[in-house]
Formats: C-alpha cells, sequence, structure tokens
DNA sequence: TAGTGGTCTAGACCACCAA
DNA sequence: TGGTGGTCTAGACCACTAC
C-alpha cells in the first residue's frame, strides 16, 4: 500500500501529467490485485500527504478511475475498490424474456419495480404502438436484478387493451401476455449505446457516464399487431448479446 | 450570450452546486438553439469573469458537457458546441460488409488505414481463428469514416492462409475475400457497450469515456471454418443497429 | 463528534495554436 | 507572440456517515 502512494518516482522524465501518473499507479494496483475488490483506499487528504500532490490533483486522478468503474466512492464514508461484474451473454436471435434468459442459466431474478400504472400515453408511444385518440397506455418500469446486481433498467409501454391491469404483473410480463395469449412471436430491436445519466446510472449502480447498451423493442402479434413497445437500458460491463448473421440474399447484396 | 453567463440568478435556494448550475444555463442554451453547432464559447477565463466564479468551477461545468459531446475543447483555440451527429441504423440480421452497408443507403465511404501487415498471433487469435503453431495472422486495423465523420474503428484478424497480402486490401475486405472465395456465410457477432478510452476516442472525435458499441465478429465459409475475427468500435451517438427476433422454438423455451 | 468526500476560490505556470 | 485550454497548488467550508 505504501508503495503507491510512495512520494518517489512521481514526474520523472515526461510521464506525463501527476495526475495521470498516480492514477496509473492505482489502476495498477488494482489489475495486480494488491488492491482487491472492497478494499478501501486512503482518505483523499492522507493520499495527498503520501504522495506530496495537493488533494485536488488526488481527486482528479481519483476521478477517472470511478469513471470507468474501478474505484467507488462514498461521502463520508471513503473511497474503495469496485467489487467485479460477471459478464453475461444473451443470445439476441431468439426472443425470450429476460426472466426466461436468467432462469435458463441458473441465474436468480428479481425485479424492483418503480411503477406500474395506467397514463395518458406520450407521442413516441402512440407512435410505436399505433394508439389511437383517447387511448390509454399501461406503463412497467423496473429494474431487474440477478443474484442481487441490477443489470437493466426496463420500460415496458402496452396498450390497455392489452394489458388492463399492469398492477397484476408478478415476475414476468411475458408470461402474463402468454396467458392471455397476447405474447409477441416476433419482435424489432434496436441496439446502440449511451452514456447513462444520473438516474439511470444511479438505478444500476455504476457511475455517470458510464456506458450503457439502449435497446428498445418492439413486439409482434401473428397478425402483425403490435404488442409491447420496451426501452431497456442494460450495464455496458455486465452484458453481452450474441448475435448470429447469415449472408444476405443475392439480391439485397448486389443491390447497390 | 451575455444572459447565459449573467451573474445574477446563481445560488438562489439550494439549486445545487455552483458548477451544475452553470452547466444547466448552457446546456439549455444549445437544446434551445441560443448556441448553435459550431459556435464558440467565450474563454473560460471570461467565463469564470462574467458569472463571477472562479476559472476552475467554470471548468468543471464545462467538463461535463464536454463529457457528454454537447462541447468541444481545443487547446490553445477555445470551445465550441459540438457538431450534431445523425444517427445510422443498420439491419444487424444480415451479413454485410461495411462498405456495402454504407453504399446501400448513399453514403460515401472511407478507410483511413492505420495499420495492414502480418503478424504473430496475440493468444485470442489463435483461440478465435483456431491457428495452429507457427501460424501467422494478416491484422488489417483502419477507421471507417461515412461523409468524413469517423464512425467506427475496425480490427480485422484472419490466418495469412486467407489472406497472404493484407497490404493489397483497398476498399472493401470482403470484396478481396470474394475474390479469393472466401467470403464468410455466416458470423457470430458479440454486441456490448463500453467507455472509449483515450486512443480510441481520439481516433473516434469523442471524448474519452463516451460510449461505444463494442462489436466482436467471427465469420465462418460454408464448411464451418473461420475466416475473419474482427473487432470494431462504433461511435455510441451515430449508429443504431437493429435486430429482429423470432420466437424461440417450444423445446428451447420450456427448458428451464 | 470526528472523519469522509463534495464544492469552491485565487493565483500560478505550462503546452499548444493561430496570426 | 498573445491567447487558449491543461495542470497544479494551498486552503477553506459544507454535507454526509459512522460511531
Amino acid at each position: 500500500m505504501d508503495r503507491i502512494f510512495a512520494p518517489e518516482g512521481f514526474d520523472e522524465a515526461g510521464a506525463g501529467p501527476l495526475y495521470l501518473q498516480l492514477q496509473r499507479r492505482i489502476a495498477e494496483a488494482v489489475a495486480s490485485g494488491r488492491l482487491r475488490p472492497g478494499d478501501s483506499l486512503p482518505p483523499e487528504r492522507d493520499m495527498a500527504a503520501l504522495t506530496g500532490l495537493s488533494r485536488v490533483t488526488v481527486r482528479k486522478a481519483v476521478e477517472g478511475l470511478v469513471g470507468s468503474g474501478q474505484l467507488v466512492q462514498k461521502r463520508g464514508s471513503g473511497t474503495f475498490v469496485a467489487q467485479r461484474v460477471e459478464r453475461l451473454e444473451q443470445a439476441l436471435s431468439l426472443l425470450t424474456s429476460f426472466t426466461e434468459d436468467m432462469a435458463r442459466r441458473g441465474k436468480s431474478v428479481e425485479s424492483v419495480w418503480l411503477s406500474r400504472g395506467v397514463h395518458s400515453p406520450a407521442p413516441e408511444e402512440v407512435m410505436a404502438l399505433g394508439l389511437g385518440a383517447g387511448d390509454r397506455v399501461a406503463r412497467l418500469e423496473r429494474v431487474r436484478r440477478s443474484d442481487g446486481v441490477p443489470l437493466a433498467i426496463e420500460r415496458a409501454s402496452l396498450s390497455v387493451q392489452v394489458l388492463p391491469e399492469p398492477e397484476k404483473v408478478e415476475a414476468s410480463l411475458y408470461a402474463v401476455l402468454e396467458a392471455r395469449a397476447m405474447r409477441p412471436v416476433r419482435a424489432v430491436q434496436r441496439i446502440s449505446a449511451a452514456n447513462l445519466g444520473a438516474r439511470d446510472a444511479e438505478l444500476l449502480g455504476v457511475p455517470v457516464g458510464a456506458a450503457g447498451l439502449r435497446i428498445e423493442r418492439i413486439g409482434y402479434l401473428p397478425d402483425g399487431r403490435v404488442v409491447e413497445f420496451t426501452r431497456s437500458l442494460y450495464r455496458g460491463d455486465a452484458y453481452d448479446f450474441a448475435v448470429e448473421l447469415k449472408l444476405a440474399p443475392e439480391t439485397e447484396r448486389k443491390d447497390p
């Protein structure tokens, strides 16, 4: 521990800014296991005294490591090495629900409901769900956890005709839809990446600005009607989506 | 402009930290169009003087907006409102090359080569490509641009038996492979999100820590042999991947 | 209550860019 | 060369947490 914060070796021959040098030292200590998940770092004022740097500079070094998820800071408490998160993989070619997906790999699933209710639709919901004037939407908003670790935020919108009583959804939305013969058989997803905002980052237990996978899904019934419009945010550090691709048909491919 | 940086109105009744208040003012000015893409902000020292805040506080406000891609800072030059980037969409179910994909939507494509050559394989390349002892790999590393905007970094690895002369690849790798009857017909991709590091962020022209889509692709020949192992990083703010999902077969779905 | 991280200041020097 | 952002300092007060 003392070696990490020793004043010797700083600013030798163009090693870059001091805060980056300190950042590198801490990152290496975490990578090499000298600092382990859950370990606490010395208070900022102590790190400053030990290294001979100012507290502002120490904070700037720590800031970067918090941003990349390697450290966690708790006001009034201290600075700690972050717990590691196991990376999960999901086959993206199959239309499955989160609950089923996790069950298949033997993970527990918990939903923390943020809200369940009937509302007036937002313009994008009217568009996506093809609602008529006066139609209302059921909204389900929850944080998905597995083994206690938050993995995703899910915001689902359905016409009230599909789901009149959203309060009655417990673990799996798709199970409820299946019982009503309203389970989608086809869906179109759009995937992109985004830096998480303050609220979403807090819900997922990651620093503000961390990378998240944003997935928008529109699910269809066999007759082509839209059932669900779901916007999800997955933790970038905890989730992999796997896709299998096939060669495009000749007609498509040769198309200039 | 003056209104944005007027000293009045700061710190009224629990509006939060000063740097966030200033950040909000600037973000609102950008959102409302009072500050337009390309516009320059006053120098940090001037903003500090105008608002009555310290330069450190002004910098902290600007820092957040640079991180979220709304502002761009150029050392020795100034601080500017970022250009907006049009979001593209790619159908993920078809195996197409970047070149073909862009041509289909009428976009120009430029490749900036970072390196092309034959190397000793890294362990992950040996794994992914199924190389034998002594086999060497062709590596292609380039930045993909469309209409002058960098969209992705692509790092492709292929066995030298598949691509003996990587220097000869110009616009499209798949076109070269097709000529050699080595074009993949199937591929498996893994998609995740990650915050971009310094080097990758610079190559894509986004701030360090911006969200990127990381895509790892392994491409197969009809006989099952692996052709390519490609790792790409797409700008999160410029790319959407679209996927169509189908209902999983009963046997799969019922599997606990 | 003592200690922690969060915010803020005034002032300084450096590295880079454009004229 | 003058102006810009980038780094760094010493010192201060606040808000929260744990005891």
